[in-house]
DNA sequence: CTGAAAGCGCTTACAG
DNA sequence: CTGAAAGCGCTTACAG
């Protein structure tokens, strides 16, 4: 009788009743073979998985998920998926979650937080297992705060933030390894560039390294190049200015450390149209290396990040804590890599000694 | 009794039966005015609502997809999550299905089809409403029997299959516009150069749209330049040759019209890497505009495809299946705009001519 | 217009 | 080791 009503179901999948039927067997046996619920005999497993083939039974995960109340579903949220720096960490993220049995819902929080909120929302009411957060550009108050009140795992990708796990290179680390180069490469005048996009905190990190690396060579060190290329206006402590002017002024800087890639190929475009030869007149570092910095017309000479470590580290922390790991946030640091293109060279002063 | 039972939940949200008990109604009551189902009192319906608010309840998304066998989330199926045009119409994708309530998960099929087939799996698994298919590389035969089986809503986003709704520019329209625009600078010699990744019913449909464009002008078509960047062969009709031997022979074609725009920054590279300028010597117009095609030092002439239409129609296309709509597959063309950069002028002959 | 009841396909104590 | 039963939080005919 059971058995008939069920009949009008719309697709003929067959169910855990349908698979305990054919094995002769209850329910609750079938239930504990397909989760390896230890307790069942060989010889009860043998039928139950045969009967599983014979009628090709998967089980609804929708069911599952909802008497389970969790799903295998990662919430990914991030800035702007379109950027290349989030959207290979996005791929790789995408990719290890899948081998790993999960799938990915993203949500891309870029612009007005109540769109931003609104996919949140999504992503909660999905029940998601956990969260991964790429560059999520600070909003971090009412972030934290909805989080924390569903428990919910998270993990920061390329990012820090004390209450939740993270994975990150070593920022200040990564600066130093760009400033050391250009030092190396005969640069006294260096200076740090950064634009608007940046998280905070990221930004403070790239700047410390930026001063550790030029006060360890005995160097002096300038304060941070605020720019914004929308308008093209550099804020330098109270002071503001236009790049254009920096460019023409003689006295200006010979290399450039970019706080990332986007700001890096925007100050190449500058010095192009400012006339500025790079590297012969200007060197630039960058910081990322996306996807295109390593174009041959682009050159960019850039602090990668790996991203595949990013990626996989990243899944396995939240995967740790979505399997029942409660230890206290991990913050995993990760070393970067420099990666010498064709923005560097030799400053104008020496590159004429040289000659 | 069974309210005591029930309170060994983890998390205390509320639940319907919260709201029918508070507002004095059945779980039916609460669950018609929750959808909308017009039977029910104006006088009901405040209570109900007030009892909503003040327990501040959302119905529980997991419970709600299991009775209903379907959810509110849409599957996106991509070759290359990091491929530039992949990634901007998936970002646009994600904001347009959150907009309408429905959240996005992705599935990157790149690669090896053992993990692509599993990562489909899961994403049938979850019983996603709907598909959004982007570039997947034509392994159109499995997927088709494996989709039209569960009997899913599919469309195809600047692809088009017979099987499924799609929406994609006019391929050959847009090639017209980029050899005329060649032709109209006065190269009268132009190739079509393609590179493996494109889809082959995208690569003919360009490469009609290619001859189409020189007959109409009474000019001599080339048969296609099939090249591996990677080897560096180029394949044209049975011969073999390698790209830069081309390049090298005063007789090679004063234009090359790339069938996208990874191929056609592949070729400008090649071109720099063999001494030709660009435009001077070579015209290269692409096809996409990528999100880096505009970098001053690329400064790709292309042609555009209009991102945010081809995601809203994409969305609007399936989501209308998803909601009911039981039509024949509809397929949607959008025309496709010529951007015109630094990459492309008049040919070396002309040139002289005029100067 | 409203409510009682069955059902969706699993998991999970609990008995035996 | 195995099974009967309750329950997850909704929706959906069906009665009234």
């Amino acid at each position: 009788m059971e058995r008939s009503r069920r009949r009008h179901r719309s697709r003929g999948a067959s169910t855990i009743f349908d698979v305990a039927a054919l094995a002769g067997v209850s329910k609750s046996t079938v239930s504990n073979v397909l989760r390896g619920t230890g307790r069942v005999s060989d010889d009860t497993r043998e039928i139950v998985l045969d009967a599983i083939e014979r009628l090709d039974y998967r089980p609804n995960t929708l069911a599952r998920q909802f008497v389970r109340q969790r799903t295998t579903i990662l919430g990914v949220v991030v800035g702007d998926l379109e950027n290349p720096f989030n959207a290979s960490l996005a791929k790789l993220i995408e990719r290890n979650a899948a081998g790993r049995g999960y799938s990915t819902m993203f949500c891309d929080v870029e612009g007005d937080d109540g769109h931003s909120l609104a996919g949140m929302r999504l992503l909660l009411d999905q029940r998601v297992a956990g969260i991964i957060l790429l560059s999520h550009y600070g909003r971090s108050r009412d972030l934290e705060a909805t989080l924390t009140a569903e428990n919910l795992p998270v993990v920061f990708v390329s990012e820090r933030e004390e209450w939740g796990d993270s994975v990150c290179i070593d920022e200040s680390g990564g600066a130093v390894m760009a400033v050391e180069h250009l030092i190396e490469t005969g640069h006294r005048d260096i200076a740090y560039l950064t634009i608007p996009v940046l998280e905070r905190r990221t930004d403070s990190a790239r700047y410390r390294g930026y001063k550790a690396a030029l006060r360890k060579a005995k160097l002096p060190t300038r304060p941070p190049f605020r720019w914004d290329p929308a308008s093209g206006t550099v804020r330098i402590g109270h002071e503001r200015t236009q790049l254009r002017q920096i460019l023409e002024d003689p006295r200006r800087p010979t290399a450039f450390f970019a706080s990332n890639d986007l700001g890096a190929v925007d100050l190449l475009e500058a010095c192009d149209s400012a006339g500025l030869r790079v590297p012969e007149d200007v060197s630039i570092v960058g910081f990322d290396n996306v996807s295109w910095a390593g174009l041959k017309r682009i050159g960019l000479t850039t602090v990668a990040q790996p991203f595949l470590d990013l990626a996989q580290i990243g899944v396995d922390l939240v995967l740790a804590r979505v399997e029942g790991a409660t230890s206290a946030p991990r913050h995993v640091t990760i070393p970067p890599e420099l990666v010498v293109r064709s923005s560097t060279g030799a400053p104008p002063g020496i590159g004429k000694r040289l000659a």
